[in-house]
RNA sequence: GGCGCUAUCGUCUAGGGGUUAGGACGGGUGAUUCUCAGUCACUAAACCGGGGUUCGAAUCCCCGUAGCGCUACCA
């Protein structure tokens, strides 16, 4: 399949900087990526882009990896995966941007420039006394420099970047393919640095040459480059290279309108799979952030968002990230899957919670009956753990309030007939335990509650929880009479006490 | 300050010259039940403001306002 625009199989990349963990912004542009190279049978590349030594980060790379595997989103070429454009670090391509730029200074097209942090700062002071009116910035000082004054300052060894000459004052048009045309004055754009002084190159540098080096097509990325784009395009020109299409993602905002951070709601992504988020809740989430099929469809699987997506219908406005769908979501999809898929991930959320470990972990069965038991009422991973405790050792302590509601004296007889009969049952499965309750609450003349809430709060010491009768076929008739026992002796006590 | 982008319920969005402006989350009410959830039903809730264009504007154009982005040898 080739897209619609130039005729070509689409290549894309998804190019983060390793100066910071992948958060869903990060995540959203990844995936709009992916599903559109996936749409239309093209290429999904990674590049990681660490032209920036000081912020530089080792975790920030390995969780990047770990982030985009976790939701699935795997690429076709870059780190791990190989591919002909590699080496995919640029970092590791720093030979081929300098190649570039003295291209650039080769065809006149690009300059040294010799002037110290020092100067520039006290530049840009004066600038902003004056208050000019636009084109701030560098104020082209080395453009005019002569090749004799050049030759003696490189004999000199003297540090410089190189920058790009830009053009007096020309419309610069580009078309994004979200927002439709958008032109800047060349005016308004400064003589950008395109190799700094370190020998390392600038992202304007290193994007533009990677693009056209890896044949992408399509540039898809969040909409803070927008401002950026003219430099690029002027780059592209000066190579006298093709520029490739551009689509500006709307970013992600806070609940509270600014900027998404780890203070705000908007974690890394790693941290929502800790905090109990299924991949699949969270990209079938983020897909909306910004993109909708059209209709009323909401829950989607990959696949459909795969065959479904198109950048037409990307929002150009920013999108508020709401905690609370998401939370909702991630309940929908947590009831589609199976007990035991959930196991591996409840399993380590158990491990942490219950210290001691008890035996009872080990039972693979029983661990899969306990999460059926809860994943249809739960919103996270965690909380199936946190809830259920109880089936893995006796209650500790009961709920006061609740046992101040159900665990009353004449309870003590109710709990000592209840445990007769239930020691004398069987099968003990769910529906005959209703039947029998059912069966002793109407022989008391009492309401089936009566029998119900007290023997919940003495079972699991809450009151809340699964059905009771559920709840009790899996613990299993020896754990239940014990609990009852338990249950029985603490009212005794109690009531002593309050003598 | 300059430049740019954006603007439909609280939030995500559908629609797009003529509609009772639709859906989802969240809220409210009710039903179900042994609790909590869940599920189901019902319900309140929006076209930023002003000018044009037009028979007709939420929709197209302009201006304003607000929000956001960029304005680095960061990405």
């Amino acid at each position: 399949m080739s897209n619609p625009e130039n005729g070509r199989v689409p290549v894309v990349r998804f190019a983060p900087s390793p100066t910071g963990y992948l958060h869903v912004g990060g995540a959203r542009t990844a995936l709009f990526n992916f599903l559109f190279a996936r749409h239309h049978g093209g290429k999904f590349i990674l590049r990681i882009e660490d032209t920036d030594q000081k912020r530089f980060q080792a975790e920030a790379l390995q969780e990047i990896f770990t982030s985009l595997k976790w939701l699935g989103l795997q690429w076709d070429e870059g780190p791990e995966a190989g591919g002909e454009g590699g080496p995919y670090f640029q970092s590791q391509r720093t030979e081929t941007y300098r190649r570039h730029a003295d291209q650039l200074l080769a065809a006149g097209r690009a300059y040294r420039c010799f002037c110290s942090e020092d100067r520039l700062t006290r530049m840009r002071a004066e600038q902003e006394k004056a208050k000019m009116a636009n084109g701030s910035g560098y104020d082209r000082h080395c453009r005019l420099l002569t090749e004799a004054e050049v030759a003696a300052l490189l004999a000199a060894n003297a540090p410089h970047v190189i920058r790009l000459k830009v053009p007096d004052d020309r419309a610069v048009v580009f078309r994004d393919l979200i927002r439709g045309e958008i032109s800047y004055d060349s005016a308004q754009l400064d003589d950008l640095v395109l190799l700094k002084s370190d020998g390392f190159p600038t992202y304007h540098l290193a994007n533009v040459v990677d693009d056209y080096l890896m044949r992408v097509t399509h540039v898809l990325r969040g909409d803070e480059w927008i401002a950026s784009t003219p430099k690029h395009m002027l780059i592209y020109e000066a190579f006298g290279w093709p520029p490739p299409l551009f689509a500006h993602m709307p970013v992600i905002l806070a609940a509270d309108g600014g900027k998404l951070s780890k203070r705000r709601g908007a974690a890394s992504v790693l941290d929502y799979q800790r905090a109990g988020y299924l991949p699949e809740a969270l990209l079938n989430f983020l897909v909306l952030l910004g993109w909708a099929p059209g209709g009323d469809r909401e829950i989607m699987t990959l696949d459909e968002m795969i065959a479904a997506f198109s950048l037409e219908r990307v929002q150009a406005k920013a999108a508020v990230f709401d905690e609370t769908k998401l939370e909702w979501m991630n309940g929908h999809y947590l009831q589609q899957r199976s007990e035991e898929s959930l196991l591996p991930e409840v399993m380590v959320c158990w491990e942490k919670l219950l210290l001691p470990l008890p035996a009872a972990l080990a039972d693979k069965a029983y661990a899969r009956r306990v999460i059926g038991l809860f994943k249809d009422r739960s919103k996270k991973i965690i909380e199936i753990a946190e809830n259920s405790g109880y089936f893995f050792r006796d209650p500790a302590a009961y709920d006061p309030q609740a046992a101040r509601k159900y665990f009353k004296r004449e309870t003590l007889s109710i709990l000592e007939l209840l445990s007769e009969k239930l020691a004398a049952q069987e099968p003990f499965g769910r529906e005959a335990l209703e039947g029998l309750y059912r069966q002793v609450a109407e022989g008391l003349g009492l309401p089936a509650g009566k029998l119900i809430h007290p023997t919940r709060l003495a079972a699991s010491g809450v009151s809340s929880g699964p059905g009771l009768f559920a709840m009790l076929e899996v613990l299993g008739k020896e754990t239940v009479i014990r609990r009852l026992q338990n249950a029985r002796n603490w009212i005794a006590a109690a009531a002593d006490t309050k003598e």
